[in-house]
DNA sequence: ATGCATGCAAACCATTTGCATATCC
DNA sequence: GGATATGCAAATGGTTTGCATGCAT
């Protein structure tokens, strides 16, 4: 279930900030990549909101995504090469990226490392924890010639 | 047991690539870099070798870069701001990297999912397993008042 | 009315590229 | 000698900043 404008709007509130046409614009249309799944680098954000609002500016767009970022609303995914883009994810479950090195395909995924497992590394590096990330990285189904699907069977 | 300079220029000769004489400046820095378990950005690496070499050019330090990233004699960190350095890493052990948020210091840790569960995930979400990558992130002693030093609670 | 938010444009910074020249093998 | 690597400088691409103006509260 993906966030919607209002869960947006509500995050840009939360923060104290204010209700501006501009937020609204972004808003919608995260909501609208959120029901796609869709994934965006900042920039082409812009680019489809200025489609709507020309007048719309590209700062305006960097700071809402690194609001929302920093809010949790959004997740950086990086990819095999380097490269990263956001991702409307509904925070409520704790989740990490399986990415496509060929065509950049985003899958949630709910590995995570134990707890258990966490804290006996920071305790043995003397670290406070305080976030991680996990990425796995491969070729989906279409990125890959038949002859390598192992273990699923063709229909 | 941190990589030599002749590790180094050996990682170069396997890519194919000839021994020339600014390869011979990198490898030699990075030897350096790599006892001390010092991380550096590419810029920064280019302006202390133009110290050595004051005609050594950007663009050659930004190319063997990349090619020993991808021979695997370099590791790229990833910190919590989202900022991205290197770092010299033996690439004999399987390993991750856990960062100060506030100091930017950077462990070596061997934490990992299992095997098993990786293959899940891959067969789950049918994907060929190509790699991973893990980044913890916390604050190390010295970052930490003294009173916070009780076991935290994770992520 | 006050001050936060915006649009704009320029600045920024790391990285990449094109190309003539220097160098390795 | 011929291919590869280099240095240089300019181009790039994504992101940030400064500031006058606009708009929400």
């Amino acid at each position: 279930m993906s966030a919607t404008t209002e869960d947006i709007l509500a995050a840009f509130e939360r923060m104290g900030l204010r209700n501006t046409r501009p937020r609204r614009v972004i808003a919608e249309k995260l909501a609208q990549l959120a029901r796609g799944g869709d994934d965006f680098a900042t920039e082409d954000l812009w680019r489809a909101l200025q489609r709507e609002d020309p007048r719309l500016g590209r700062a305006t767009v960097f700071r809402a995504v690194e609001t929302l970022l920093e809010q949790g609303l959004l997740d950086r995914v990086e990819f095999a090469d380097g490269s990263r883009r956001y991702r409307v994810c509904g925070g409520s479950i704790h989740h990490h990226h399986l990415t496509c090195t060929q065509c950049h395909r985003v899958v949630e995924v709910e590995v995570c490392l134990p707890p258990e497992t966490l804290s006996a590394v920071a305790s043995a590096a003397d670290f406070a924890l305080e976030g991680h990330s996990i990425e796995l990285f491969g070729r989906c189904v279409t990125c890959r010639p038949s002859s390598e699907r192992t273990d699923s069977p063709d229909h």
